[in-house]
DNA sequence: AAGAAATACAACCGCGAAATT
DNA sequence: GAATTTCGCGGTTGTATTTCT
């Protein structure tokens, strides 16, 4: 029996997009909404597979997405996620292995495709250069963990360690990891129109840094 | 200036889970 | 409850750009 191909391989196309391509999508999106990509390259005239149409949208259309270099801030608070996050859910929950994607909905505006290119490409260098394990996070060579070699300080470490990591997990009301903040999309996410202060499935709003250290040097 | 090597990141692929029939 | 469809994810590959020789 086996899975039927999402689209007709033989009539789309591969590759880079080009812009009349992007524009065909945002302008279909900005319409229809996000949702039913098999559908959607018919229907917006595109010669395009519909998961590439999601991967492009979600990836590089989407009008919320920050673009540019990653700043030390969010390199910090990606290696501490990341180390956080997959040792956490790996551990109790052994079959979900949704790193990326949690890490990216803590991080505003980055995409968890971005943020596994950006850890896999200068992180895990990064890392490796202090002489830590990219995986495990611990010194390379074994035994404890030494702020000194790693070539962070004590103070550093205890900085890093007081980030809140807590992940809070609701019963979803359907696929509600995709729903995503209508306040956001408009700019006025933190003003009072904004009702998902209340709401525990907004994606976007399970972002916040309660951080004891605060960002600013 | 030209070619090679390294780097960055956009895009694809296959799989599993969830939703639907 | 089984079969099928759709979606979303992580891993990997391909390609454009930059740096080095």
């Amino acid at each position: 029996m086996g899975r039927t191909p999402c689209c007709e391989k033989a009539h789309t196309n591969k590759g880079t997009w080009t812009k009349e391509e992007d524009q065909r999508l945002i302008s279909y999106v900005r319409t229809h909404g996000e949702g039913c990509w098999r559908s959607l390259p018919k229907a917006a005239g595109l010669l395009r597979c519909g998961k590439s149409c999601r991967l492009r949208w979600i990836n590089y259309l989407r009008p919320d997405l920050k673009r540019g270099n990653f700043t030390d801030e969010e390199d910090e608070l990606i290696i501490k996620l990341h180390g956080s996050l997959g040792n956490k859910l790996l551990f109790f929950l052994s079959s979900i292995t949704c790193r990326w994607s949690a890490i990216a909905a803590r991080l505003p505006g980055r995409t968890d495709n971005e943020i596994k290119n950006h850890w896999n490409t200068n992180i895990k260098r990064k890392l490796l250069g202090q002489g830590l394990d990219p995986r495990t996070h611990r010194p390379v060579h074994g035994g404890s963990h030494d702020s000194q070699s790693s070539g962070v300080s004590a103070d550093e470490d205890s900085r890093r360690s007081n980030l809140d990591l807590d992940l809070t997990i609701s019963l979803p009301s359907s696929r509600s990891s995709e729903t995503i903040c209508f306040c956001y999309h408009l700019g006025i996410r933190s003003s009072e129109a904004c009702s998902c202060r209340t709401s525990s499935s907004m994606r976007f709003l399970s972002f916040q840094h309660t951080s004891s250290t605060s960002t600013s040097p």
